[in-house]
DNA sequence: GAAATGACTCAAC
DNA sequence: CGTTGAGCCATTT
């Protein structure tokens, strides 16, 4: 779907080492006030195939998310936060302030260019 | 096509 | 802090 793919497309530029929230990343995709269709898109992602960091998109309080049943992912996503620098404080909590993305308007500019791109392909 | 679901968020108690 | 309820809407059944 297209509304997945402007996702997929923002998600896509989150920098290694920095994470985003699901509101952030929706905003950034123009859906502003549906992160829950962030959730449900990433929910979709195929996390061995997907060439998406999903584990870079957090909660709004800094906590990794993550799907009840996830084979194993559980402990995957921490870990590979944690691999890309990110800390995690007592509370397996994220300092948001020290890693969430800023994202520029070329970073996101580039993220709708690929997705035009895409667009393009398809058709 | 109506009803249920979902990795969310925000505001109010 | 925690819990609760409302808002959101694409995808699935």
């Amino acid at each position: 779907m297209l509304t997945y793919e402007r996702i997929y497309a923002i998600v896509r530029q989150i920098p290694r080492g920095q994470v985003a929230t699901y509101g952030q990343v929706a905003e950034l995709a123009g859906l502003v006030g549906k992160p829950r269709l962030v959730g449900y898109a990433l929910y979709r992602v195929d996390t061995a195939t997907s060439d998406v960091p999903w584990q870079r998109v957090i909660n709004a309080k800094g906590e990794v998310s993550q799907s009840s049943l996830r084979n194993g992912s559980d402990y995957l996503q921490r870990a590979i936060l944690e691999d890309e620098g990110i800390a995690f404080d007592s509370q397996g909590r994220i300092n948001l302030n020290q890693y969430k993305w800023r994202p520029s308007d070329i970073v996101i500019e580039q993220a709708l260019a690929v997705f035009r791109e895409k667009l393009e392909e398809t058709t």
